[in-house]
DNA sequence: TCTGGCACTCGCGTGCGAAGAGTGCCAGAG
DNA sequence: CTCTGGCACTCTTCGCACGCGAGTGCCAGA
């Protein structure tokens, strides 16, 4: 068990290793934070810190880096979430409060969190599955084919051409419309399939076909994976960390264009508040010298999708995770309100 | 006036330094290329084509590589757009067509273009001025809450949510989207102010005020310039000139995130067929060392929006507009299908 | 257990010299 | 007038040695 100057030293590290990038010394140590000891000392902590593997030298006779286990221990004990200030929470609102439409608040969301924590934003739109119906419209686009336009209470829409197996007629149309919407609006997505599935057996015999086709392109609609969107932003914030550049930003670009990579990223976060992947905790090899920060957001009480920022180990975990917690509690609000 | 074989050693700098992204020397020149001359003579062509601007030298002692105005040569008169080889049609085309909607379709178009072109790519969504109404629905979503949803004819679907000044039944909602409807389905964007300006007229009194607010937030959409999406890829590729970089790529980085600015760059190629626009020649200054290649898409005859990649002055300017043209040529036919 | 002192290790910046690439110019040939 | 070969010159790049400074590890003493 490490004492508990230990883990101040552990703290200060990691504080001045951030503001500055650059390997932290024990004189500097002293100098900066009033540990009341003296630089021998803390350099016998620092020998132990590095013995448990909190720390490391990025080669003999220089100062300490904090390690990723040392920034698991820092974000889990050692420092809280910084909450914003009062200005800034006006200016958070402010920001989303001009939003017209769904990706309207999810840009300006992007644009928000890339600016307050200088990092790449990552905004997941509200899911299709968490979401409830809010209204489904059918159009007729030629004889045997039709639009479906899917719209939930989040504001998302969702569309896909049909080409039915046979002409379907206008009235059949309203008909399958009215019905649908009887059944599914208000509901929410996990209970469409079942609240659909004995549809076709209400129309005629030879517009069965077409309603199954319907049904079966609105469930496809909301198989997971398929459905799950998002928008990126910030990536100039990249270069901020210039030094070992080329190489450490490459991997992180082309991990940030695979949506999937992000999806699984988001996804793996599951404690309700929130959560930090530090370094190689993250499973993409591409991110393994950075971290996540992210958590859920939602109009009610409930997650309906992730947003979060991806930065290099070294940064401000205190500051992000407040802004990140602070955006994503607007957003619910503005969500909750259209 | 330039010789011919003046030109052809401009031609051949070109192609080198696109090639080995160096300086090129008059020994190199003759090597590689069979201009039936010697280095000296070279020597003396280079001279003259720097005196003209079209080359320079990094520094006293290195080789020439082309300037902006050289590039503009060589793109306008010394080069042809290289046709996409038959297997590489069938991949895009390949590619495309797996689409499910619009949103899926642009997303498609930027992967291909930026694995393509090995570029940024940059995707506008048609543009809703220049395409046609398929339908217009309303939703109620509270008595003096409105949703409106505009499907155009390319599949784009934008959504907003109107507050009403007054309550706004069930059936005068249902008039208002009939008439709205037949009067501006089919029709043209830009005709759609003349066609309803009448309409309050149609309704009761106590309608009027949330028909004419309907009626704005309908034109509110086809602003132009709000209305003007895009979607942007293969940022990655930008590492690819890691030599220069952090200075190189930050500015374009931080200009590929200000949609204005990309709508700008894109909206000022008016030529029909591809545009290319080099170095300084653009305005935004963050672009002043890269070149856009752009062209207009469309699912008929005329165009509905652009599409491009932006990557470095020194890039293989024949294969890039063959692959720009190609793709939006292929994006046009898919439009037209769905 | 903490402290001050001291020797040691390395990375980094600087200066210098050799190597190499490429140019410009000139005189001569076609 | 144009092209060619030769030659001197310039400038960048690279390798290497050197010294400085930061930071460490260890030890003896309080």
């Amino acid at each position: 068990m490490l004492s508990e100057r230990r883990l101040q030293v552990l703290r200060a590290i990691v504080q001045d290793y951030v503001g500055t990038q650059e390997p932290v010394g024990s004189k500097a140590l002293t100098e900066r934070h009033n540990l009341g000891v003296s630089p021998a000392t803390v350099r016998n902590d620092m020998a132990a810190l590095e013995e448990e593997g909190y720390i490391a030298q990025p080669h003999t006779s220089a100062g300490r880096i904090p390690t990723d286990k040392g920034y698991r221990l820092f974000v889990d004990k050692l420092a809280g979430v910084k909450p914003m200030s009062p200005p800034e929470r006006r200016a958070i609102q402010n920001f989303l409060e001009g939003a017209v439409d769904l990706d309207d608040v999810v840009a300006r969301t992007v644009r928000l969190l890339a600016q307050l924590t200088r990092q790449v934003a990552i905004v997941q739109y509200p899911s299709l599955t968490r979401s409830t119906v809010r209204h489904v419209e059918l159009l007729s686009l030629a004889p045997a084919r039709v639009m479906l336009v899917l719209i939930t209470d989040t504001g998302r829409v969702e569309q896909r051409v049909i080409d039915c197996p046979a002409p379907f007629g206008e009235t059949s149309l309203a008909d399958l419309r009215a019905r649908l919407n009887s059944r599914v609006a208000g509901r929410r997505f996990t209970d469409v399939p079942s609240l659909v599935e004995d549809l076709p057996e209400a129309f005629e015999v030879e517009d069965r076909g077409t309603v199954s086709t319907v049904l079966s392109t609105l469930l496809e609609t909301l198989v997971e994976e398929n459905e799950e969107r998002l928008m990126i932003g910030g990536t100039a914030n990249l270069t901020r960390f210039a030094h070992d550049f080329p190489l450490t930003i490459r991997p992180v670009l082309e991990a940030l264009e695979e949506q999937v990579v992000l999806l699984k990223l988001l996804g793996e976060a599951k404690d309700p508040g929130v959560t930090v992947r530090i370094g190689h905790e993250n499973a993409h090899e591409g991110l393994n010298s950075t971290s996540v920060v992210s958590v859920g957001y939602g109009s009610g009480g409930e997650a309906v999708a992730k947003l979060g920022v991806v930065g290099p180990t070294r940064m401000d975990y205190p500051g992000t995770m407040g802004a990140v917690r602070a955006v994503a509690r607007y957003v619910g609000q503005i969500l909750a309100e259209s």
